[in-house]
DNA sequence: CTGAAAGCGCTTACAG
DNA sequence: CTGAAAGCGCTTACAG
């Protein structure tokens, strides 16, 4: 039986036809798990993402499914964005280990995960004691804020947002390059129960050209925002890249949609697939202590200069 | 042991809590396939797509996975667009069903799918032994027509794209509807070897450009191939929707960023997504005979007009 | 080449 | 409450 279905070595032609047929005939599917548990099957990997309608998370399944491919790896996604509990915990009955961004209160992550190895992208502070993949903003917004300043750009308003956080990891990257160069760092946040979105983005810009008639620069938490306040300024009449320079965080395809082209912060999508598996190897073979601090590596986006600024 | 992981009555607290710290010590994680192996677990699906960093495959993956997890289902995602045919054999290690588009020649499907309960999207005509979803644009390619002609357009041209067939099933549907108006169909098609993108879109309708120096309107194999269009007419100084109409396929949520924004054929992707589902399960019940007349359901896009016509 | 036992790691059902 | 046997569906290793 086990000879014929999967074609070994040691069994007589017709007996194996018998089998194949008598198969065929009873509908018979092996189970995956009966199999598994001698063969103990490939690895798999539990990729958690907000939304894979967003570009961010669209470009970093691809590249997680490229690089596990290599790796002979299997991977699982689950979407966050209606239940994250939920999500997860229904991924963990069928992953080896997970990845991804579990935006979950610190005493729920252990409860939730339990000892399943988890890499996670780019966490709040209080959930740094497991391994993790940090998004290293401050060369990047240096480059970004230097870049603006060399086109006399003087009020630059960073379109920030975060679920529960007082400010993201970005701003505060953002705050410091405007600082170091001596402006005044304008920052508008949303805390909004909606997703970073094209539509969020417009709204937000739309207040901040209220609260700041002289802005000449926006600065976004990512392409999607960036876009919708290029829509916004495209609504009331500013002129991009002319009256108001724009630069979005991601690198995704959207920013090569729009007219002008997004200049952003862009990410190496495949390196990033690398870093979390590389993470997550070293985590499960125990050589990288959880929380230590050899437990993360930062992956730096890199300004791309295109027509919006 | 099993009552103390799985919180089960009929235990003392302090022998669990022994136990809890015994599997915690010998890092402990039970198996998967011991545990679906008695317990059955969740039945998970296969989605195969073709590239997540595509509209349509990303809405249509975000719908399948809200759907599954409505109904119980987890989901595992594969992408073919390196190797079609290994991605498929990994994911059939996993899951008890597939759905989604599998481009191989017949003869290969049943080698490569075996006993697997597979529902296809849209397949070739050869592959429809198998249940199957339908992309029926009979209706809306006629309104799209329509829609033109009443927009004064004579000269339309179909950006097509297929890899292995002579002509798509889209640009079937269009000759249908625009000879029914008593034009003459216009069809470039592109069987690239590269995906039908942006960049294709813009060299295709480049192409279109030179060969039909008259044409008044372009309809795409799909929304991506159509922002290129527009991008192609606008490095002309081809006015959309002035001088130029273009309506694309798909409705994702690139054609909300480009302005004018895109005039499409818009699936619903939730709608689809339940087909696939309600195909599967009679087909997994037997309910529905594989191939026959009943083995598929046709899903189709509504013209949603905007600023592009 | 063919057959059937042992064992993978769990849960369920039963005995103590 | 605690312990250990039976069995889930496979593959591997061994006997015939």
């Amino acid at each position: 039986m086990t000879r014929a279905i999967n074609d070994m070595p040691g069994i007589s032609a017709a007996t194996k036809q018998r089998v194949l047929d008598a198969a065929r005939e009873l509908q018979y599917r092996p189970s995956r798990f009966g199999r598994g548990l001698v063969s103990r099957g490939t690895p798999t990997l539990g990729l958690v993402v907000v939304d894979l309608t967003n570009g961010f998370w669209a470009e970093l399944a691809s590249a997680v499914l490229d690089e596990a491919t290599e790796r002979g790896w299997t991977v699982l996604i689950a979407e966050t964005s209606h239940d994250a509990r939920s999500a997860v915990a229904t991924l963990l009955d069928h992953v080896d280990a997970l990845f991804g961004l579990v935006d979950v209160p610190e005493t729920e992550l252990d409860e939730l995960v339990g000892p399943t190895p988890i890499v996670l992208l780019d966490p709040k502070p209080d959930l740094r004691r497991r391994a993790w993949v940090r998004l290293d903003f401050e060369s990047a917004m240096a480059d970004a804020a230097s870049h603006l300043v060399s086109k006399a750009r003087r009020r630059i308003v960073m379109l920030d947002w975060s679920r529960s956080q007082p400010r993201s990891e970005r701003a505060t990257s953002f705050v410091h390059a405007v600082e170091g160069l001596g402006l005044d760092p304008l920052v508008l946040r949303h805390t909004a129960t909606s997703e970073p979105s094209i539509d969020l983005g417009r709204l937000a810009a739309e207040e901040a050209l209220v609260q700041w008639p002289d802005l000449d620069a926006f600065v976004c938490f990512n392409d999607p925002i960036a876009v919708g306040a290029l829509k916004a300024c495209q609504a009331v009449g500013r002129s991009v890249p002319a009256d108001v320079s724009i630069i979005g965080v991601d690198g995704s395809a959207v920013g090569l949609v729009v007219t002008p082209e997004l200049t952003t912060l862009s990410f190496d999508f495949r390196e990033l697939a690398r870093t979390a598996f590389s993470t997550l190897l070293a985590s499960v073979e125990g050589s990288l202590a959880d929380g230590g601090p050899a437990a993360h590596r930062p992956v730096r986006p890199q300004l791309v200069v295109r027509g919006s600024s």
